[in-house]
RNA sequence: GCGCCUAUAGCUCAAUUGGAUAGAGCAACGGACUUCUAAUCCGUAGGUUGCAGGUUCGACUCCUGCUAGGCGUGCCA
């Protein structure tokens, strides 16, 4: 496929240098030749607008330079080229000949497991950052968001070669975790019978903290009462912020997404990092103090307003770490860091792009894309952002628990995945809980994986009544005649770009889309035309090849989202 | 006030990043199971792409100004 292309822009190409220097076209150089697959086979294959930019330059009417572009075309050379035609406003559609459909089945054939998959990020490594929420309480929806999105990108930069990671920041330092702390030991204080005590300001509320401090309570009965307050709620502290991570890791491989890394901010805090941040700062005269505080000359970098990094009591402010973690990312070799926010922390993502060019880090080496909100909504739109089952907002678990309950446990997660990943990720998303506990068919996940069990359900018949796939070399795809199969092909072949795009654009949302497409056009023609026909099995063989090839495409895209490809529904 | 995000069919979203007649699903209506799985298919209907200008051969896409919603905005992370 990439072969032909390529052949196809060269000869597009000396086709418009042979048009300059003929003098019929009066540009000085041979320009980029944008083309891309067409929308419609009445475009034919592949299409270029090329003409339709010379315009201005030649000064000549768009079709009459695609008229004299389609001259020079040396048709021999290109065994490929059916037709070409100038259509519309002088479009060049070219119409490829049908060696091209059998040579995409061919290519998927042999690549299997690897269609798809490119090569334009070997040798780069890439670290993505995601989730990293704080361990003071059980993960959110949005972090699911995350943790779908973040999950599946690694997955889609490793498809096109790059070394990918996946990585959480665990903020289990500063005074959020102080007031976790707190709270637990007010919560077991309170399980020891004490009255009047109340959880303190900015302190965590949930129910999973009273559980939390029962089981201590229980299990130690009153032997931290002994201990100061202070003493006790560092304590607390520490055994809260192990528990909840913990927690959060169980739902994290729950919904199967394993990090490879995971950084403290702790840790990062008491190496000597941070220290020589600000030193670094302080030499290059980026610091001033104020009012008690050092500050950051923010504002000598775009920015609005100054921001300190050093606060009145000593302590810095969780800028100094992020910034020394950001630097720590840059010595472990990353060539490209990604960092997935949540909708909070936007108004850092400039801040923390300053910071980095403070560090004297390439302004394109961090890239920091914002995963937006997530609404629960029912199917007249109406917002449901509190879990019937637990009356508070909903945690991913208990997303999960609800998907489980209407469509069980193996496809909850599949399910959560794909809505969390069917749309762009800088757009607040409207999950549908009721599109998505419905197990008929309107579900898009199942309208996909139903697609794939058709596949395997074919072979399982062929198999049955002693059909088996021939070697691709004794097959003849000219039996392959209906306009659906060659709509298939077409859509197969499309699928390497889609991959590469979505890898490079950080768009995972495309591959959804993608495959919902392919099952679109895969469904009809199963319900128009047998595959496995006795009377015709020529015409089967190449069928079967055209079906593996369709599995093949849908198992491979699916695995890329973490979703599940089952052999039957 | 300032900054970021968003606005496309009744609802939720696409649109190959500036290309041809703006496409899907859901909801509505009417049809198809003696067939490799009806979690499917076929058909009907649904639009001044928030508003007003501008750039361009060409604009949902880029620029300017409005309007509406969401989020953020110097010692939380």
């Amino acid at each position: 496929m990439d072969e032909i292309k390529s052949e196809i822009y060269d000869i597009l190409k000396g086709a418009i240098r042979a048009a300059i220097e003929s003098g019929e076209l009066p540009i000085p150089d041979v320009p980029e030749i944008p083309f891309s697959p067409t929308k419609t086979p009445e475009h034919g294959d592949i299409a270029t607008p090329v003409a339709l930019g010379l315009a201005k330059s030649a000064k000549m009417a768009p079709r009459s330079i695609a008229e004299i572009i389609v001259k020079h075309v040396d048709c021999d050379k290109c065994p490929h080229i059916r037709d070409l035609e100038i259509a519309g406003p002088g479009f060049i559609n070219v119409y490829l000949s049908n060696e091209w459909l059998d040579d995409i089945l061919r290519t998927i054939v042999d690549a299997q497991d690897a269609y798809g998959s490119g090569e334009i990020g070997i040798g780069k490594r890439v670290q993505i950052e995601f989730v990293s929420a704080n361990p003071t309480g059980p993960l959110n929806i949005v972090s699911g968001r995350a943790a779908a999105v973040g999950d599946t990108l690694v997955n889609l930069l490793n498809a096109v070669g790059y070394e990918a990671i996946r990585e959480y920041y665990v903020n289990d330092a500063g005074g959020q975790v102080e007031r976790l702390g707190e709270s637990i030991d007010v919560r077991y204080r309170q399980a020891l019978g004490e009255k009047n005590l109340k959880i303190p300001e900015g302190g965590y509320q949930g129910e999973y903290l009273q559980e939390f401090a029962q089981t201590i309570a229980a299990k130690e009965g009153d032997a931290y009462l002994k201990l100061s307050q202070e003493e006790r709620v560092e304590l607390f502290r520490d055994k809260g912020v192990a528990y909840l991570l913990g927690q959060q890791k169980v739902s994290l491989e729950r919904f199967g997404v394993n990090f490879d890394v995971w950084t403290s901010e702790k840790a990062i805090r008491d190496s000597r990092k941070p220290d020589q941040i600000i030193e670094m700062f302080r030499e290059k005269d980026y610091l001033y103090e104020a009012e008690g505080a050092t500050w950051f000359r923010m504002t000598d970098f775009g920015d609005d307003k100054d921001c300190v990094v050093i606060r009145t009591n000593g302590e810095y402010t969780y800028f100094v770490p992020d910034a020394a973690y950001h630097h720590d990312k840059f010595d472990r070799g990353f060539d490209k860091v990604i960092d997935l926010l949540g909708p909070d922390h936007q108004g850092h993502v400039t801040r923390l792009k300053n910071f980095v060019k403070a560090l004297g880090l390439a302004d394109d080496w961090l890239e920091v894309d914002i995963i937006q909100q997530v609404n629960l909504v029912d199917s007249d739109g109406n917002r449901r952002d509190m879990s019937k089952r637990q009356g508070q907002f909903l945690t991913l678990d208990s997303l999960i628990d609800e998907l489980a309950d209407a469509v069980g446990e193996r496809f909850a997660v599949d399910v959560a995945r794909y809505f969390f990943l069917m749309r762009a990720n800088n757009t607040h998303l409207d999950f549908n809980l009721e599109l998505a506990v419905t197990q008929a068919n309107e579900n898009p996940v199942f309208y996909i994986q139903y697609a794939h069990a058709r596949c395997c359900s074919i072979f399982q018949q062929g198999r049955e009544q002693q059909i088996k796939i021939k070697p691709i070399d004794e097959v003849s795809f000219a039996l392959l005649t209906e306009a659906h199969e060659h709509e298939l092909i077409r859509k197969l072949a499309e699928f390497p770009a889609i991959v590469l795009s979505s890898a490079e654009e950080r768009e995972a949302h495309r591959i959804p889309h993608y495959l919902h497409e392919l099952a679109g056009i895969f469904h009809p023609y199963y319900n128009q035309h047998r595959v496995l026909d006795a009377s015709n099995m020529e015409r089967t063989y190449a069928r079967l090849i055209l079906i593996q090839s369709v599995q093949t495409v849908l198992a491979n895209g699916l695995k890329l989202l973490g979703i599940s490809a089952p052999e039957s529904m």
